[in-house]
DNA sequence: TTATTTTTAGATAATGATTATTAATAACAA
DNA sequence: TTGTTATTAATAATCATTATCTAAAAATAA
């Protein structure tokens, strides 16, 4: 297996792995350019069923755990959904705002420059300190309406 | 049980089940009470256990169950958390922005007269139709943050 | 290298919030 | 008041995620 065809994100999260005394084993790259390689926001199933032709012995347990290990290490952020499971963001592992096609279910980042100035002014209106956010916008992407109307 | 006593809130939910033509029980009676008497977003055990003093047999399936037929009628507006359940809003059951303790679980409406506008506009800039959104911001509230300063 | 120790993988059981099921009960119209 | 039918209560099922436990693999020591 050629370890040079990484991605730099991927070579990144290696390094910081192995700084914090954590073995890089062949499920764990797999894994790990499983969720580099994709480019929406990948559920765990997802993961799993990219991996799994490369290593068919991997378990869905060993997906779960990584996950883990990388939200430990802050280099995956999750994005809970209730219906159909979390959804998860290694490219970006810190919180920004999300558009979520309700129909293809395909998640894409937002750019929302006005946010922090929004929470600034939040916090000073409401004495909370706010340390964290979620914002998700809801609706139909491009595509599907295209396609809606055929 | 004195039929009177009921916020207009729950009046107003009690005649569009009547015209939807949903019974009025005792334990649905209770349970709309519970959710309007709650000022802050309660989960579904907090509706529970609110209940359960005057009506000892009522079960949690019943809860539940009402909590889905107000949903279906939009009287009461789902907020998704991973951990420990999710959470119901009656009194505004549209989308809007909430302001989450971290501490003490309290979950309070934000005034963002500015999201209106940035929906538009980001509706304009990324061609999805936006028809709905999650904006809740996390931090600890004052009384918490008095607290811990002790 | 070989032995020893520790981490990780894989399989599967457990968990916990929510839902589905089903027999018994009660709301409401006639 | 009675009959029809929605609703209740209890509990089983579901499903994503977590925990457990044993075997395999890798790191380390000898």
């Amino acid at each position: 297996m050629n370890v040079h065809s990484n991605s730099p994100r991927v070579e990144d999260i290696l390094q910081r792995l192995r700084r914090a005394g954590h073995r890089i084993t062949p499920q764990r790259l797999a894994i790990l350019r499983a969720f580099a390689d994709s480019h929406s926001h990948p559920s765990v199933d997802m993961v799993y069923a990219a991996v799994k032709p490369n290593f068919p012995t991997t378990s869905l347990a060993t997906v779960y755990k990584t996950v883990v290990l990388l939200k430990e290490l802050g280099e995956v952020m999750e994005i809970g959904f209730g219906e159909g499971g979390n959804r998860y963001d290694v490219r970006v592992p810190t919180p920004h705002p999300h558009l979520v096609c309700t129909r293809c279910r395909r998640i894409l980042d937002a750019e929302l420059d006005a946010l922090d100035h929004l929470t600034e002014t939040l916090a000073q209106s409401t004495g909370f300190r706010i340390l964290s956010h979620r914002v998700d916008f809801y609706g139909i992407c491009p595509e599907c309406r295209r396609k809606a109307a055929h």
